[in-house]
DNA sequence: AGAAACATTGACGTTCGCGTTAACGTTGAG
DNA sequence: CTCAACGTTAACGCGAACGTCAATGTTTCT
């Protein structure tokens, strides 16, 4: 079960944070160590607690190892970029130099087009792919088709 | 530069092969120790020899490896379906039972029907991607936008 | 024939991404 | 308070996918 910890906020320990992202407990552990993961909170015993938050992020690693086969450290630079942007939003009013923060943000969204040229890249060649398996499929339909003429 | 064995067929030693593949020698001898190759002729010296169709299958190998982020003992179960279609092909004629030849093409359509829906899935899922990301950089674009007004 | 360039087969080394075990501490229910 | 369930760190192990010698053979050019 969940633990709650403060008011409202809901917290998992490894064990179910381990079960809701179908990752194993190792995993976890070693993705944090890896630095993917900002380390989570504990209970004062030590026990890690895990935020609504990390489980998503967790998830998300998931998408990018599965579905585009990033190393964990191409993850980890891609997931990183992402918190220049959350930290560039907290520092939002704090900050008086805009025109830095503007930077900031220039480069976050230099990589943002990065990555998403390489997902059309790569979308571009499945597809490509696809069809060729497409046009083999055509050929054995053909070939039964024919085949079952001949033999009838 | 390419080696002409007998007259029309052009033959790579694995040098050259390595260099067009953009793969290492190494490499080209560990897929071939892993089955991912059949066995390249060779040279009365021993030298290997790799035909140009060697070379597109080693083409096709990165090119499992690099989009999909499949495993070699995935690519080659990959592959071992293509090689059930050309061993049928040559088969042909020599081959009496036709229902028997129909039912192994079944099954080779099937294994690529299942490669492309899983490839549909991969590109689903990326195109979801994309659009996140794209959905990103028009936030830092009306950021930047609305800070160049506030600034300007 | 001799040297440079290229190849061959081991065999050991390395990195990644965890799995597994050991020894031990924490938490929660009864 | 006790005991089962759950967690912690540390450390070793492992298969995949090569990298990197080392010792030796082959081809080619001159």
């Amino acid at each position: 079960m969940p633990v709650a910890v403060n008011s409202e906020e809901t917290y998992f320990q490894i064990g179910e944070a381990a079960d809701r992202t179908r990752l194993t407990q190792r995993t976890l552990r070693y993705y944090e160590e890896k630095g993917l993961l900002k380390s989570p909170s504990r209970m004062d015993g030590g026990f890690r607690l895990y935020s609504q938050e990390d489980v998503e992020r967790l998830e998300r690693i998931k998408e990018f190892k599965d579905l585009l086969g990033f190393s964990l450290a191409e993850i980890r630079e891609m997931l990183d970029a992402e918190d220049v942007r959350l930290q560039t939003r907290s520092e939002w009013r704090r900050d008086a130099d805009a025109s830095e923060k503007a930077a900031k943000i220039g480069v976050v969204r230099g990589m943002t087009l990065q990555q998403m040229s390489l997902l059309d890249d790569k979308m571009k060649k499945m597809a490509t792919m696809r069809s060729e398996l497409a046009e083999r499929v055509d050929k054995y339909d053909s070939l039964l088709a024919q085949w079952a003429e001949t033999a009838g």
